[in-house]
RNA sequence: GCAGGGGUGGUCGAGUGGUUAAAGGCACCGGGCUGUAAACCCGGCGGGCUUCACUGCCCUACGUAGGUUCAAAUCCUACCCCCUGCA
């Protein structure tokens, strides 16, 4: 039984479109989840992520920061981090693996889990399998992730070898953990019967994180031996760390389509708009980016011709929206001059209107891409959005 | 009018004889950002020429005009302007 009940109802060559059913509604796949780590989405409200135009059916909280504050007390106490944020639709929450990589200098890692010091005050904490799963059986996402040791792209073999190992063991202990937390959810039904309903009372769901760095025997490997422990669904972790393109392209296309074809395939942490078609076209149905989010808050828009710097001199008198080919509230409002000054001037509403501009286009994308593939359009698609993005932004 | 303080690059502001084309901040210009230690980080920032490049050279510049000195934003003289206090 998949509690998750995923169905791809189109595919074209490797590329699929699907359905994810959660307790908090329906996910159409291909899907791009954005970045929410601390419980909000930066710089944009969750009436706008639910609004029509952006439609964000699901977003990324991080186990590692939510942890550390406002800390799991605080969540529990709140009636888990739905109920704490206000946000209704689905979520999932990450589980701190990406952070032992991240925070480098400031970790430390065992057999046992990863010792931090918390970038916040300095203290020391320490995260485990079986640590992170109690965190997000707390946060209540529809699913969680299992956690895992990422490692910097140009690892070599040797090094992706023990950390794949390492993750595999994690791995093993954190399904294990999670089954264990999920009994005791269930066996406990929530304080707050009022808002929480049978349906959300449902388990939550777990995916094992693949990695193997750049060596694709070492990647078919942890494929292999994940999938024997039976997760929910599966992710590609450690890409888009360091190694260039055409290596994390040769991962993708080598690994997602031997990726169970039955449970979602999830590439974390990817990326840019050309990344995600591609990554489709190899098979793949998830994504999270913080791109659309960070590169909003510090001035570059994302466009159907490629990259905009708003801070550039040269849109200071610019009439124009800052894609023309885009239909979000912001472009039909505003001017790249108008966004231009607000940037120079540092008002946080430049920020804002960047972000909502650039997860527009990052949704809107994917709603283009579901599209096309339900039509048989995808290759279409592919090679029109691709050409228009090559032909820059002066012409 | 008298007494004191001060005039530095786009701007604020260090510097008080050579290591100063002149610290630092800001502004400005450019670049970066891929499971968010990120509303952040990095670089450039008088002009001209030279080398593929590390570089090297020349010109202009510290209120104005003179002067002292091998050497001046820094010392001296005069003038102009600004600020504070007293008349």
């Amino acid at each position: 039984m998949n509690p998750l009940n995923f169905e791809v109802n189109a595919t074209e060559d490797e590329a699929r479109a699907g359905t994810l059913n959660t307790r908090r509604g329906v996910i159409e796949t291909p899907v791009f989840m954005p970045v929410g780590t601390l419980g909000t989405v930066k710089g944009i409200r969750f009436e706008e992520l639910e609004s029509p135009e952006l439609d964000a059916r699901i977003i990324l909280g991080n186990t590692y920061h939510l942890w550390l504050r406002p800390g799991i007390k605080t969540i529990k106490a709140c009636g888990g981090l739905h109920n704490f944020t206000g946000w209704n639709r689905a979520m999932l929450t990450d589980s701190g693996g990406f952070q032992v990589w991240s925070l480098g200098a400031l970790r430390k890692i065992s057999e046992e889990g990863t010792e931090f010091r918390s970038h916040i005050d300095g203290s020391l904490r320490f995260l485990s399998p079986e640590i992170s799963m109690e965190v997000q059986a707390a946060l209540g996402a529809e699913i969680a992730m299992a956690f895992d040791e990422c490692e910097p792209g140009e690892a070599t073999r040797e090094e992706a070898q023990q950390s794949m190992e390492l993750t595999l063991r994690w791995a093993q202990r954190s399904k294990a953990a999670f089954e264990v937390a999920q009994a005791v959810s269930l066996r406990s039904p929530s304080q707050d019967k009022e808002t929480q309903t049978d349906s959300l009372r449902y388990r939550q769901t777990l995916f094992g994180i693949i990695q193997g760095a750049s060596h694709l025997d070492l990647r078919r490997e942890s494929l292999e031996r994940t999938v024997a422990m039976d997760f929910d669904g599966y992710a590609i972790g450690g890409l888009s760390v360091g190694e260039d393109k055409h290596t994390m392209m040769e991962v993708i296309e080598d690994i997602a389509p031997r990726m169970p074809a039955r449970k979602p395939r999830y590439l974390m942490g990817v990326g840019t708009p050309e990344d995600l078609i591609e990554a489709v076209a190899r098979g793949v149905d998830m994504f999270d980016c913080v791109l659309p989010t960070r590169n909003g808050r510090t001035g570059q828009a994302f466009t159907s011709r490629g990259k905009l710097n708003i801070k550039n001199a040269r849109y200071a008198l610019d009439q124009r929206p800052l894609d023309e080919n885009c239909a979000c509230s912001v472009c039909r409002r505003h001017t790249r001059a108008f966004i231009r000054h607000l940037y120079q001037s540092g008002e946080m509403l430049a920020s804002i209107l960047l972000t909502h501009h650039n997860l527009a286009f990052f949704l809107d994308t994917m709603k283009r891409v579901r599209q096309s593939i339900r039509s048989g359009q995808f290759a279409k698609f592919r090679r029109e959005f691709t050409e228009q993005l090559n032909c820059g932004l002066e012409s």
